[in-house]
DNA sequence: CGTTCATGTTCTGCCGCACAACAAATTCAG
DNA sequence: CTGAATTTGTTGTGCGGCAGAACATGAACG
């Protein structure tokens, strides 16, 4: 994730090329259009250097020339020119692996995504039926890429836990997956061999907000994800927090009650069984089979029962421990957490206050994504396209050429 | 901390000299001494090139040479040149204001402590006073300082919340202070303007323990201090997490037993109610004036009894939430978890077992310090002379010379 | 005792950025 | 409408920093 270097390296100047291309193109990235002025500001480099790294990004085609900034112009001089992405750029493969369906799109640079499709995922699928449904989409959305345009890589979230080194999903509960190397096997059913990075649903959707979300510039946040787990992603100084093996952020299982109701994890009385979406689904008599789609169900829901008052105050003494621990600047509400917060937002604001220490309460504020259902998929992208950001010409060189005929050729 | 990433600025050239040139004595620093082939193989910078980095580290009075690693040599070849901290090189001043006393070192690169002096504080003294000891002590450390070598500034660990943008210390529930500027307190005593950082006590072992106690080369740790309050250091990523305020960490008030007993912060069954120095020392009936020496207590304790017992198994359950939350690789139990740990535990670690995840749980190890209690004082130390590291020209520009006799002329 | 090997030293060259001078494009004042 | 002021793009030059080659040095190995 991070552009940056491996504390103890040196630099040595091809590093310091490296270095300041993909930070360039990092903000042409962040901002989607900006004038060359405002990046000799933002970086700190001279004019010359700037037209000289625009010059080579433009070269890659990854970058290309825009007519200075159209709107409201401020001051004299001549109007600096601005810098875009290319449209026919390079590109990556976003997957969201939801709890009832998974969601696949093309995204260049920018965050903009070309063309998405989706399907529906039975619940306790086998993994390799998963992946094949996934590769489908993949050859859907890259039907109509741009023949020149290369494919970088693959980000997917996945509602579990995954291991950081390699990927692996340890645990997905509701996919009822145990160590599946769910990458490999939608490489293997593409035919492809392009890099592929696995990433929790909250991590990712942590990310994007941070990104190109709610909580641009913000840079100490955390994504609580209400799915039929509940998990975080956090955001400190700017990074994502991972932890040793790539598990951190597991907020579901904090002790919460502990003469609660049993956890599938085998303890009893996790925040989970609090704010899950079981216990939500008992408290607003939701039926079984649409548990699932309980975002929906509690975006129609009028007037809060007693019951779910009582799980948003769970939410917001639950939320009171997690901004002690992490003394995060903004906490955005996601998955069906989005829908309940609207419902009852007082009680799970009167719960983070009752509970959280002054000092880090003072300065946190409760939001709602502000890339909708999209933050884990579009985090997803922001992960793939990470290496063009570090690196670009390294990233393009190790980048996949006329994708399309490729995967048509393997699928015929 | 870092000495790197203002992400989005552009490197220049002269940035990459104070980078490598920080880097490189951050090397010394954590070895104390290595040859300049082991620092070439390290950093990934030509030979030349450290020879001309050491060269200017030496000019600078940082760096001395050494005579070739006198131990075991191994294979042919000329011998490696050594380097290592110059003797009377730049120092710090670092104070860990504890329960019952304050310890004031002066500290040179490479973690050595030079010199040590202490004083009792009294439990709720004015902050002046405290300041106006402090100072004394540090007059005294300062005095056998070699006159050539500079100041280059004070650290100081306080067990509380800390302000990070201005080192405001919030609240220190132990001295009774709220919103105390103690850094301003002590350089005004002292009559002296240098940094003076402040951090809280668990953040400081956290960053001693992995620079130089049981945590070198682990970049996902946490150390969980037991004073009076319970509070906790994270480091992950190799980074310290401060969170938005400053006050990420603050574990003693995760929720843990919501029928429990009042915590002075308010609620029920804050963690600390169970596993703070109150609950211990009624559990052990130690008599309420020895609390403050609690660890001296315990490691003078024989066999432990049950409600030690449950109390072990307490701070594990609870360090099972922390495993959950951060996924940290090691865990360092710091303060008096250090004695109890040495009692029970089996206690704690059945309690952390039983609770935590298996995924995080796996890789994750329980240590005690390997610094004992000076943690929060070499992290102290470690903070401030981290602008040495990041950019050793510019921070002994801004060094003292001549401390000594600024420092008497002033007191007389 | 000479060979081998790894390292320190010196010198040269390359690469990347800064800077200065000039050209271009727009605003503003009259 | 015209010229000054202002800001930016462009071009050429210079400097700083690292890499690499050639040579010198010092220890181990046979």
């Amino acid at each position: 994730m991070s552009a940056q270097r491996r504390t103890g390296l040196g630099t040595n100047q091809e590093a310091v090329r490296r270095h300041n291309l993909g930070t360039l193109l990092r903000h042409v990235h962040a901002a989607g259009q900006l004038s060359r002025a405002e990046l000799t500001t933002q970086m700190g480099l001279n004019r010359s250097t700037i037209a000289g790294l625009v010059g080579e990004l433009e070269a890659l085609g990854v970058a290309e020339h825009a007519s200075p900034a159209g709107g409201a112009r401020q001051g004299a001089g001549r109007p600096s020119a601005g810098v875009r992405i290319a449209d026919a750029g390079p590109f990556v493969i976003a997957v969201d692996l939801g709890v009832d369906k998974a969601v696949v799109a093309r995204v260049g640079l920018g965050g903009r995504i070309h063309r998405r499709a989706q399907a529906p995922v039975v619940g306790g699928g086998e993994a390799w039926q998963v992946g094949a449904s996934v590769a489908s989409l993949i050859r859907t959305v890259v039907e109509d890429a741009p023949p020149a345009s290369p494919l970088v890589g693959i980000g997917i979230s996945v509602p579990g836990l995954v291991r950081r080194t390699d990927g692996l999903v340890r645990l997905a509960p509701n996919l009822e997956w145990h160590d599946v190397s769910f990458g490999g096997i939608v490489l293997a059913a593409l035919g492809l061999d392009v890099p592929v990075s696995l990433g929790n649903d909250a991590d990712l959707g942590a990310l994007a907000e941070h990104t190109r979300g709610a909580c641009v510039g913000i840079d100490d946040l955390i994504y609580v994800s209400g799915n039929v787990g509940v998990g975080a992603g956090v955001i400190t100084g700017g990074q994502l927090l991972r932890g040793h093996g790539g598990y951190a952020g597991e907020v579901g299982h904090l002790r919460f009650n502990p003469g609660g109701r049993p956890c599938h994890c085998g303890n009893r009385g996790c925040w989970e069984t609090e704010v899950g979406a079981h216990a939500i689904a008992e408290a607003i008599h939701c039926p079984p089979d649409r548990v699932a789609q309980l975002d929906e169900v509690l975006a129609d829901f009028g007037k809060p029962s007693p019951e779910l008052r009582t799980t948003g105050t769970a939410l917001g003494q639950g939320l009171a421990s997690i901004v002690n621990a992490f003394n995060p600047q903004t906490v955005v509400l996601g998955g069906y957490f989005t829908s309940l917060y609207r419902l009852v937002s007082a009680e799970v604001d009167r719960g983070l206050a009752d509970l959280a220490l002054p000092a880090p309460l003072e300065s946190v504020t409760l939001t709602l994504p502000g890339l909708g259902a999209d933050s884990p998929l579009l985090g997803a992208a922001e992960v793939a396209l990470e290496p063009l950001l570090v690196d670009p010409v390294a990233a393009l060189d190790a980048a996949l050429d006329d994708v399309h005929a490729r995967v048509a050729m393997k699928a015929g």
